[in-house]
RNA sequence: GGUCGCAUAGCUCAGCUGGAUAGAGCACCUGCCUUCUAAGCAGGCGGUCGCAGGUUCGAAUCCUGCUGCGAUCACCA
């Protein structure tokens, strides 16, 4: 970063010299790698300030920063690109500024200002987690990861939706068929325990349904009349009413439910620093409602319904309280987003949601900023793509539905078959294998969602599953694991963290310090975008050069110049640290031999 | 129909606030392990950046229109 702004500062004070005029600004790049050189300054931009000819403009500037500055070694001008190479000594002298920041790259966290929530996962309590939860969990966990290396306290937090008619159906079919099942009964995770008498619900709903349309009733009605979704609304009136029994039942499933939800937290490496519940803060959406309604934000329909009006803002009217009082998503929403605020010291919040929630929360914002919450300024909804089988959508009902658990353990499963088949674990006993089989597995599946573009939807093939080869996590992690293996091998001396300057690098040592300079601006843009997908290709671009590095440069530990190895061991050091870094970032874990 | 998003190599994707001859990975082909870990490296093949206009010295990138795909427009969450 240094080497830059020293670069840009010179340009600017050459080209007052010459042509007496003041720039704000010069326009530096990378070289593209057909052309020599290393940095790029673009010349025609100038242009607007400085009339002539860009080529004869770019030679001045070039001829005056090789004179001038002892960064620069040599200038090249093609049309109105002025390439410089730059000398060895300015990248030792970067690269020692880098090797000499402990945390490079990140900002630590400043306590005295307000903080961000970064909500993600906020599953429903009546089945398991499945692939799109995933991609919601690493994709958020990510981002709050990156927030907080920008020096925000960042609060982890979920919504957990526990409270409406899908439980009550669960409950309902527990209650007529399970037979006292529990989870320890049966040996089944509890989620799962609950999400079978869901899916027992519907079965008996749906033949229940066909034989009242048997009977000549329309499906519109026969739906509404099942005795099944009868007795599950009278079920919920019943929980709203606080009925013992109900409730009783509702916790005691619920309970096995997040009991279910934690092992596969806890197995995709990920926690929560609070946690929401529906049940808790619909009611406080009621009465920011109610105050809103005297202000005059909403207003009442002749049914006693709460409405907002958003057609000045392009959209449409939106409810926010049904006409019997009891709230629907947005209420809650509203009272959830509010409690938080008066919970934490934060002024902004992300939401972690599908993109086919886009408009619930264009709404949402513009209803608190209409509230008139300052921090309703500060909102962002973290929209993501679906993920689509290559039949399709997944469909519950067809039994489609990738579940989380099983896909952890098939990453799992291919990571340990191909280490067994290269066979390099030699030194680790199996707790230890079983942890890094697991590490790498994951490794893939995160890297794997994270490295695309979050609004993007994504093709996901459980047959082909995911890749261990080329962009993938298990490749940055074996980069890891090799430097330390050459660290090991070359006996490297971490307390000597300085590199000597005069030393005959090549292209490959110097494009190594480049990529490892890009780091801290990586981590700025993708806070800035909520894109935890610039930080995996970033590690993918750092990676590569690094292997190229590793297999062109002659073997390090027999190098004789000691101080050039000495660079070397350093440069492997500290790609190791930005490796590690970065993937802390990701949610994922780099081994130190695969 | 209204609104929002997406469209780049056979497949999966990068391409930052506009910069040079559009890049990776997978797949396919050719080389490289008597070892600083081949889950790797070096190279080859592969493109009308959906279409048409516009702005600009310069457009995959910005603007407009069109086409295609997806989402949404529930007193569901």
């Amino acid at each position: 970063m240094r080497l830059l702004e020293n670069l840009e500062k010179k340009t600017i004070e050459i080209v007052k010299s010459i042509f007496h005029v003041d720039l704000q600004s010069v326009d530096i790049s990378l070289t593209r790698k057909d052309q020599t050189g290393d940095y790029t300054i673009m010349v025609f931009p100038m242009l607007r300030h400085i009339k002539g000819n860009p080529a004869v403009i770019g030679q001045q500037i070039g001829d005056e920063l090789l004179k001038q500055s002892d960064l620069v070694a040599g200038v090249e001008v093609i049309k109105g690109f002025l390439n410089l190479k730059l000398s060895s000594n300015a990248f030792l002298t970067e690269f020692n500024s880098i090797l000499s920041k402990e945390n490079f790259g990140k900002t630590s966290v400043n306590t005295d200002l307000p903080g961000a929530m970064v909500e993600f996962s906020s599953p429903n309590t009546n089945k398991p987690l499945h692939l799109g939860h995933i991609r919601n969990i690493v994709l958020g966990y990510s981002t709050a990861l990156i927030l907080e290396a920008t020096g925000k306290e960042v609060t982890k937090t979920q919504i957990i939706n526990d409270r409406g008619i899908h439980i009550c159906k669960s409950m309902l079919a527990w209650i007529k068929y399970g037979e006292g099942a529990t989870p320890e009964s049966t040996g089944l995770k509890g989620d799962k325990l609950v999400g079978n008498y869901y899916v027992k619900f519907d079965q008996e709903y749906k033949k229940e349904i066909i034989a009242l349309i048997q009977e000549g009733i329309p499906e519109e009605d026969a739906k509404k009349k099942a005795p099944s979704i009868i007795e599950a609304q009278e079920m919920l009136r019943k929980w709203e009413q606080g009925d013992e029994e109900t409730v009783r039942l509702w916790k005691m499933m619920n309970g096995w439910v997040y009991a279910g939800f934690d092992t596969t937290y806890r197995d995709l490496g990920v926690h929560f620093d609070s946690l929401y519940y529906e049940s808790d803060t619909y009611l406080l959406g009621k009465d920011v409602i109610a105050h809103g309604l005297n202000t005059g934000v909403f207003f009442k329909k002749d049914d006693g319904s709460v409405w907002i009006d958003l057609t000045d803002d392009g959209l449409d009217e939106k409810i926010v309280l049904r006409a019997d009082g009891t709230a629907v998503y947005m209420t809650q929403d509203i009272g959830t987003a509010v409690q938080r605020v008066r919970d934490h010291d934060i002024d902004s919040m992300v939401y972690t949601v599908g993109n086919e929630q886009d408009y619930h929360f264009k709404v949402l914002f513009l209803i608190l900023q209409k509230l008139g919450y300052e921090w309703a300024e500060n909102l962002y909804h973290l929209s993501y793509g679906m993920i689509d089988l290559p039949s399709g959508k997944m469909k519950s009902r067809e039994g489609t539905v990738v579940d989380a658990d099983d896909i952890i353990q098939e990453m799992t499963d291919t990571a340990r078959d191909i280490a067994q088949e290269q066979g390099k674990l030699e030194g680790l006993n199996m707790e230890q294998k079983e942890e890094l089989y697991q590490m790498i597995g994951l490794g893939a599946l995160k890297y794997f969602m994270l490295k695309i573009d979050p609004k993007k939807s994504m093709v996901f093939d459980p047959k082909e599953s995911v890749d261990f080869q080329g962009n993938t996590g298990p490749f940055i992690q074996y980069a890891h694991a090799r430097i330390q293996s050459i660290l090991t091998k070359a006996g490297f001396d971490k307390t000597q963290l300085e590199a000597q300057e005069d030393l005959p690098l090549i292209d490959k040592d110097i494009a190594v310090i480049k990529l490892l300079q890009q780091y801290p601006e990586t981590i700025a843009s993708a806070a800035r975008n909520y894109s935890p997908a610039l930080v995996a290709n970033y590690l993918f671009e750092l990676v590569k050069e690094f292997n190229s590095f590793y297999q062109n440069v002659p073997k390090i530990v027999e190098e004789s110049n000691a101080d050039l190895k000495h660079f070397r061991l350093l440069l492997c050091f500290k790609t190791a640290k930005v490796i590690k870094s970065g993937c802390d970032l990701l949610g994922i874990q780099v081994p130190d031999q695969m």
